[in-house]
DNA sequence: CCGACCCTGACGCTGCGTCACGGTTT
DNA sequence: TAAACCGTGACGCAGCGTCAGGGTCG
């Protein structure tokens, strides 16, 4: 029998480490003298330490080495299954960080101070939405719009819940006859009625946004110098219809130079 | 400006790390009522936010976020430089874990409960030892020579800081005429005398170790496992002269069934 | 009786989520 | 005045290192 100390020694797990295992019930020592309290660990305790530290090594954390050990084979053969891909998960995840950076000593030594905080991306979860699709003759008439769908949302007493955003669903940029979509969040669909749809919208894995300050004439430009990053990082591309919200507009704000509009634009990875 | 909730879902950043980031002195809010004490961002703070969520996702922490914030273009790109390596220092280490599980799949699947508990490796660092290096004629003769070093030690009062422990130099496993040096791990080294020589022994990356039970006639068999362990596991081979380390002998222990011997065989990894 | 061990209990670190309790705004 | 915000302060999480204060052993 060793006292913890000893048994430190042999095994290079720290004093504190022993104490832990023991509280945590992964590995009780063979003996505790009642008057001391001293726990006295034996020879053969030394394997299965050696199976924690195995285990740990290989990415478990306590709770789950606390259920391999009293596992029988299968399951333990699951749990690896498991943990591996739980690890292949985080190299991933490491990898992403990687490619960040790399974009990220791009901008720095090239652009300036960087754009990349000036373009962003987000994934965007699907969302219930009570939305109104038309096809306008310019993107003046989107306001109007907008005032038929909440005298609907107000009639229809529709409960929102999150920020409004509207869709283009033209495949190509457009100044006229764009075909807009406007959505409301709201918790459950209702019923139909004419124009005015109950629908989830896709969600994105991976929308690159902006914000956009002042005039929704800046958009336009906001646009442009978007395709100008879509250039520098030409391994992505766009996929799908980009979305606008518009976080302070007419309707909350008086002075236009105060207006915020996010712009989201959904990506395709290369490769 | 905007109240704490509202830039909250702008940014999609909780509030619990808006408030956080501003005790940190990541972000401060633009205004805080001095009365309410309510904190206001401005629209021109999203870009501030932005980089720092940017720098998080690339993996720096706090502490280092806040100090790439006031860092120059050259200083970022440094700090990026050394957080890629850090970065992949972590993939690394994750990929260490994918083979220790690949190693326990494969020994739970076939070897019973799994030779991994049995037969481990660990790091050995380099060690100031005193040391006697002599060919005797069989292991029995051992004995003789750890008298004869324990005498010289304690004439030159040498102080002792570790467990004392033998190197084998043979290239092959030899029963006569074998080619042993013991070693006293010391402090500071002291002068030479005769075979009494101090030394720093080599550090080994990774050693694997097993412990024997009993009395020592069990370690033949010990290193005859360990050659089927080496054959199972075909991806290491053998580099260099192992050791042992008498953890528990005839100095401390009167019944031979209770010794406990270390073996340590340093391993070389293919690929 | 001293020094080397051992015990328990507790704090610190990281980056948040989450709760409680109380003030503010509308 | 109630609901929806906001504020501060604190605990919890994982896996340890580390320290303090006080017994035990040889």
């Amino acid at each position: 029998m060793f006292r913890i100390g000893e048994f430190s020694k042999l095994t290079q797990v720290s004093v504190r480490m022993l104490r832990y295992y023991d509280e945590m019930g992964l590995l009780r020592p063979a003996h505790t003298e009642p008057r001391s309290g001293y726990r006295l660990y034996s020879a053969d305790q030394i394997p299965d330490l050696n199976r924690i530290l195995y285990l740990r090594d290989s990415g478990f954390q306590i709770a789950e080495i606390k259920k391999a050990l009293v596992s029988d084979q299968n399951e333990i053969i699951k749990m690896l299954y498991d943990k591996q891909i739980d690890i292949e998960k985080a190299i991933q995840a490491e990898e992403l960080k990687l490619r960040k950076i790399e974009q990220a000593k791009q901008a720095a030594a090239s652009g300036g101070q960087g754009l990349y905080e000036q373009i962003f991306t987000r994934a965007v979860p699907a969302c219930q939405v009570l939305s109104l699709r038309r096809v306008i003759p310019d993107y003046y008439g989107e306001g109007g719009l907008w005032l038929e769908l909440s005298a609907f949302a107000r009639k229809n007493r529709v409960e929102v819940s999150g920020s409004s955003f509207s869709i283009y669903h033209d495949k190509e940029y457009k100044e006229v006859n764009v075909d807009v979509e406007l959505c409301v969040p709201v918790q459950t669909a209702g019923k139909n009625a004419g124009d005015f749809v109950y629908r989830k919208t896709e969600p994105v894995s991976e929308m690159a946004c902006t914000m956009v300050y002042g005039d929704f004439s800046n958009i336009g430009p906001a646009y442009k110098s978007f395709a100008g990053w879509l250039q520098k990082n030409s391994q992505f591309h766009m996929l799908g219809p980009s979305r606008q919200i518009v976080h302070r507009g007419p309707w909350n704000e008086e002075n236009t130079e105060n207006y915020l509009t996010e712009l989201q634009i959904p990506l395709e990875k290369d490769r």
